[in-house]
RNA sequence: GGGUAGGUAGCGAAGCGGUCAAACGCAACAGACUGUAAAUCUGUCGACAAUUGUCUUCGGAGGUUCGAAUCCUUCCCUACCCA
């Protein structure tokens, strides 16, 4: 195994990094692992219930990916343990506490998915039931009366809750030091995580050290806001990018960002670096590129990172006949049609176009329907179905016909 | 164990006996416009039926009333204070 220059490694690991909790250790590793060419160990955990990967997922994902570029060892550790405990956190309703197998399973999605990101087969793969699920309470009472509930409240997450009278539950109190004790369990070097981790990871450094081990350094990334700009990227605020969404999804998504989030998505999102991202930068700021342009850059390179660079070609080329030629796509998703005739919008609703009779109605009479490019205003009317008749409700809902 | 404040549509949050399918904000959807699924503006936003009609919703279950999200009983849940 060859190391690049511990100053050239430093160098690339700092890039989007919000904070690396102490750099000087981070080096100090660095130069030992040069040394004696020893892969450093960099933790990564994931949570198991929630098996979509979006973009914002990606900015960890990318920066252990860099990680192993430079020769080191990628380690996930699937939260299983905590998993199938049960995390009631959500006000009200309790999560379902999900079993063995399902564990495994959503494990198994996660890496997937995670894959198309990081080389998965070189990765070490561990589940923290491994050695959470050994411990009992009388273990449990030696690991807590090493901490303080001072120490544990000072998260500031946990302060503003208090404030804000919202619950706090006693196992969210435990999980930091859970955490913590998956990086001592595997021998952390590294523990990467979104800027909303630093407190447990900094617990990790902790339990490291009360247990006489090596503590690692905590690198935090920044949270990337989702398509509206405002709120964090987040799959139940419908404001995601997910890594597995269909090409013209990702694309249309990301020319919907606001233009405040173009570069920040082309630093922590994409593999353009150095130059190439300075110059886009620089051109943004001066106003030199057009935005609109640069979203195209984008969204491109987006689609090429999760499927190829000729599906973001023909995805670009869709896009722009859709919407700004306003032309029918090439491939367009086909209904089965037995029928001679239906009204309207029964024919909405049963095709999904339309959620319910209700919302058919009123796109109709919101003139966001046509067919074969004849726009219809009628709620009343009944269609003559014919093979090869196009159905266009809003922007980008397509259907065709075909009759049988 | 005692007390207090609460639980309202995807979220946040009004309403506190009829004019409540429920203000307002956000999100979402549609239209216009454009540089794009950006910004802005306009409209829509429970279901069914259609031109203002019916049905199901305001933590759950009962009750009072011509009439309840609004009052009563009881149960469940949450936060805070006291013990």
């Amino acid at each position: 195994m060859n190391f690049a220059s511990v100053n050239e490694q430093l160098d690339l690991i700092k890039e989007g990094t919000v904070e690396i909790i102490p750099l000087d250790e981070l080096q100090k590793k660095l130069e030992i692992s040069f040394k004696k060419k020893k892969q450093l160990r960099i933790k990564l955990g994931c949570d198991p219930s929630r098996p979509d990967l979006h973009i914002g997922h990606s900015v960890v994902l990318n920066k252990l990916r860099q990680f192993q570029y430079l020769g080191h060892k990628a380690i996930l550790i699937v939260g299983d343990y905590t998993a199938m405990v049960g995390d009631p956190s959500g006000k009200k309703k309790a999560r379902p506490q999900l079993t063995f197998e399902e564990t495994r399973e959503y494990g198994k999605t996660y890496f997937e998915q995670a894959g198309r990101i990081l080389d998965i087969t070189k990765a070490e793969i561990l589940y923290n039931s491994e050695w959470l699920g050994k411990i009992d309470l009388k273990d449990l009472i030696g690991i807590l009366s090493k901490f303080t509930v001072q120490r544990i409240l000072e998260r500031d997450d946990f302060t503003n809750r208090l404030k804000e009278q919202t619950e706090i539950s006693m196992h969210e109190l435990l999980y930091p030091i859970m955490q913590g004790y998956d990086s001592y369990a595997i021998n952390a070097d590294v523990e990467l995580g979104g800027t909303d981790q630093k407190f447990n990871n900094l617990v990790g450094r902790d339990v490291q050290k009360r247990f006489g081990k090596e503590q690692q350094v905590v690198i935090t990334m920044p949270l990337i806001e989702g398509t509206d700009g405002v709120e964090k990227m987040s799959k139940s605020l419908d404001n995601a990018i997910g890594i597995t969404d269909e090409p013209k999804n990702i694309f249309g998504k990301t020319m919907s960002i606001p233009d405040i989030l173009i570069y920040k998505y082309f630093e922590l999102c994409t593999m353009i670096k150095g130059e190439e991202l300075k110059s886009i930068k620089e051109g943004l700021e001066s106003g030199e590129l057009n935005p609109r342009d640069m979203k195209r850059k984008l969204g491109y390179e987006l689609v090429k990172m999760y499927y190829s660079d000729k599906i973001a070609e023909k995805t670009i080329e869709e896009f722009d006949k859709v919407f700004i030629k306003k032309e029918i796509p090439d491939e367009i998703p086909f209904i089965k049609i037995t029928e001679d005739k239906m009204k309207l919008v029964e024919f909405l609703t049963v095709s999904e176009l339309a959620e319910s009779n209700s919302n058919a109605r009123r796109l109709i009479e919101q003139g966001a329907v046509s067919i074969d490019g004849q726009k219809v205003t009628d709620i009343n009317s009944v269609t003559d179905f014919r093979s090869g008749m196009i159905f266009k409700v809003g922007k980008r809902k397509f259907l065709k016909i075909l009759k049988q």
